[in-house]
DNA sequence: CAGTATCCCAGAGGATACTG
DNA sequence: CAGTATCCTCTGGGATACTG
């Protein structure tokens, strides 16, 4: 506890490490489209441009799982669905937050480090 | 700049996203390793449990590239490597803490419902 | 000591088509 | 509308063995 960042916190986080378990190409983006309310499965599809729908489904099936999202039906023709996050979904904003952060700050950098490589590279 | 967290951010983080960058089995546990100081190769084999030499040397690669950290060598028999953060690398601890800081808080509520979840599919 | 060289596999994720 | 069903590809990463 007074040694964050400890390698061993890194397999302690959950039955998947947290960083694996965000660290794909969806997971984000869907938490992010849902973080101003509650959205549809159609909604989702225009703000994540490329998703597949089996994509979009299986990401939205393994957040509900893990506790997340919610997902309600409206019974009815044609069948409405939607998503929101729960509590605990609002919550994982915070550190996705603190990667934006970084990447704002160090984002100049880290391109005249990718750059230079590149051009080193060319030679 | 005044909607941290827009879907647009994760895909303008860099080459690669950041969370993706760092969403792998091993970079955040190299970097962690290296944060109390510079480390030789199997120096880091050890904490490491379980890496391969093949895959400590492809992160090791990756990450210098993109100037995570330095690589210093010392000429001599035996062949004396060491592994060191640079600044940029040390400025990651920082999103890498608020994971830490999530999981500490949030660790108990998830492995509930991940319980829960498990007792259901027993059913 | 500090790596390379091969081979191999599971799973994320895309393309396309179909359905209650 | 809100998904499923198939099929396929690509790559992270492991096992094993070898080298300057």
């Amino acid at each position: 506890m007074s040694e964050p960042l400890d390698p061993m916190m890194f397999s302690g986080c959950g039955p998947v490490p947290l960083h694996i378990r965000f660290g794909n190409k969806w997971t984000g983006k869907i938490l992010a489209c849902l973080k101003t309310g509650r959205r549809r499965f159609s909604e989702l599809q225009v703000p994540l441009r490329g998703i597949t729908p089996k994509v979009l489904a299986e990401s939205l099936r393994g957040l509900e799982r893990d506790g997340f999202i919610k997902r309600t039906t409206y019974p009815g023709v044609p069948l409405r669905v939607e998503y929101e996050l729960t509590p605990l979904g609002f919550s994982l904003l915070e550190p996705m937050e603190a990667w934006c952060k970084w990447a704002e700050e160090h984002l100049p950098e880290v391109q005249n480090i990718h750059e230079e490589a590149t051009a080193r590279s060319a030679v």
